[in-house]
DNA sequence: TCTGGGGTCCTAGGACCC
DNA sequence: TCTGGGGTCCTAGGACCC
């Protein structure tokens, strides 16, 4: 989406429209989250202080952002991504990763572009805001096109034309590169994508370490196989207040540090999480930040629990001279708490009870029956068989939804499937043998429709929270 | 009136274990 | 007779993204 949280506003206030609207923290301390283009002419820009601003821009109208709104509006414009394909992969509010041959799109030009302007039609008639579109073989890719589309526009980049393109660039271009890659490979003399390339992966690693340095070489290069993964569960969840004023009164820290801690409880809770790790944040007068962190023998969302971890923490660090800032994080999350696996272990125990007190009649099915033998997790990787579809395994999973891709050992690659985590249909299946085929029936997966022009290096993509960084 | 808030991933050292 | 070689977990910090 263009500008998104202040065209959402322009959308709202027709005096607006036209106008420079900057879109942010309001107080004293406040940075710009989103300048309409009319703002950006004077020179306002995200990140920027909100002060600096209105320094450029007296005249525009500046607005604490309203996320209920914000969050209406990318759910109806994720609605029309889903339309497309099973795989969404979103990344913010306003923007997000689709892959169109997961959703049977023809990879050619001419049909993916159709599909393109079709959804920029479709999202300016359900939103009455513009947004932008990046076609591409790759994510990386897409997201330069995109980029590159910034506003209301669409870009395709045709296959074999990526490195004449990136070459000329900026490697600030390349997602991951920020102002201290930037000023790393500045001082080795390497300021394009293509004097990137040029550099080579060993001196790259050298530079700037084996993931970061070997993912950015890749992506010189124009490579990129991350796949699409859609449903991504939250690894931490933590609030943070910056304060107008800095906090030295001790006291006024620990009371805060408290109702952190309540709110992050209440996120926890919310998203029906729990978590084993947790951490405050502590920003000093002079903008020096430290993080201390404890973890817990078990996950809990019981709020006693965390305030009191919190304020451990919080006893150890030094805060004379002022705060300027406190945070409340909790990571390691589970879906169970320990007090959960306690009772669940207790009505395990009873069960076993029961059974010997009453065993089984022998070949009796019984009242009970076998429970329906249930995964706690889908975990990526997973096999999986489909009563329709047949075997698979899991691509990705959270969000009460798992993501399978039907493809086995024996089979062309294939396609991909989103059911709810609870889909009695599906259950988990057992590793199959690497060669030699299958047993007669199990070879239900479909086949793939992976053309050669937008296959990434002729190779299937691989799933998994682990797999998609490099 | 200089620098938000919510995340993700990576690195590195030490503890600990086999 | 200085010092093994993995692995995993925990903690802290940093870069980056929207």
């Amino acid at each position: 989406m263009d500008a998104f949280y202040a065209s959402a506003e322009q959308a709202a206030k027709p005096s607006l429209r036209g106008k420079p609207v900057v879109v942010g923290g309001i107080g004293p301390r406040g940075v710009v989250a989103t300048a309409s283009y009319e703002a950006r002419v004077f020179g306002v820009r995200s990140a920027m202080p909100t002060a600096q601003a209105r320094r450029l821009c007296p005249n525009a109208a500046y607005l604490s952002p309203r996320f209920t709104l914000y969050r209406q509006v990318s759910e109806a414009v994720m609605e029309l991504l889903h339309e497309l394909s099973p795989l969404v992969e979103p990344l913010s509010l306003d923007e997000a990763f689709v892959d169109l041959e997961a959703g049977g799109v023809p990879a050619e030009t001419a049909a993916v572009r159709a599909v393109g302007e079709k959804l920029r039609r479709d999202i300016r008639s359900a939103t009455g805001l513009t947004g932008s579109v990046g076609l591409a073989g790759a994510k990386m890719l897409a997201k330069i096109a995109s980029e590159a589309a910034k506003p209301n526009g669409l870009v395709v980049i045709e296959p074999g034309t990526e490195r004449e393109l990136l070459g000329p660039m900026t490697v600030r271009t390349l997602p991951g590169v920020g102002p201290a890659t930037a000023e790393t490979l500045r001082r080795a003399g390497i300021h394009t994508v293509a004097e990137t390339a040029e550099a080579g992966e060993a001196e790259l690693v050298r530079l700037l370490g084996k993931a970061h340095g070997a993912g950015l070489y890749a992506m010189a290069l124009g490579r990129d196989d991350r796949p699409v993964v859609a449903e991504r569960d939250a690894k931490s969840i933590s609030v943070e207040d910056t304060f107008e004023v800095d906090l030295t009164d001790r006291t006024r820290v620990r009371t805060e540090v408290l109702r952190l801690a309540d709110r992050c409880v209440q996120r926890l809770r919310a998203a029906g999480r729990s978590g084993r790790t947790v951490v405050i944040k502590v920003r000093n007068y002079d903008f020096s930040t430290l993080t201390r962190s404890e973890t817990l023998r078990g996950p809990t969302d019981d709020p006693g629990v965390i305030r009191e971890a919190a304020v451990r923490l919080l006893e150890a660090v030094d805060t004379t001279g002022g705060v300027r800032l406190l945070g409340v994080g909790v990571s390691g999350l589970a879906d169970f708490t320990q007090e959960d696996l306690f009772a669940q272990l207790a009505t395990e125990r009873e069960a076993e009870e029961l059974a010997k007190a009453a065993p089984e009649p022998a070949g009796g099915t019984g009242e009970g029956g076998e429970p329906e033998e249930r995964p706690r997790r889908w975990h990526p990787g997973l096999d999986v068989v489909h009563e329709e579809y047949g075997a698979g395994w899991v691509q990705g999973s959270g969000v009460g939804r798992v993501t399978v891709r039907f493809e086995t050992p024996w089979s062309a690659p294939g396609r991909v499937r989103t059911f709810a985590v609870g889909d009695p249909a599906l259950r988990p299946g057992e590793p199959l043998p690497l060669v030699g085929g299958g047993p007669e029936g199990t070879q239900s997966s479909e086949p793939a429709i992976l053309p050669k022009s937008l296959s990434p290096e002729g190779s299937e993509p691989v799933p998994g929270e682990e797999m998609s960084s490099r």
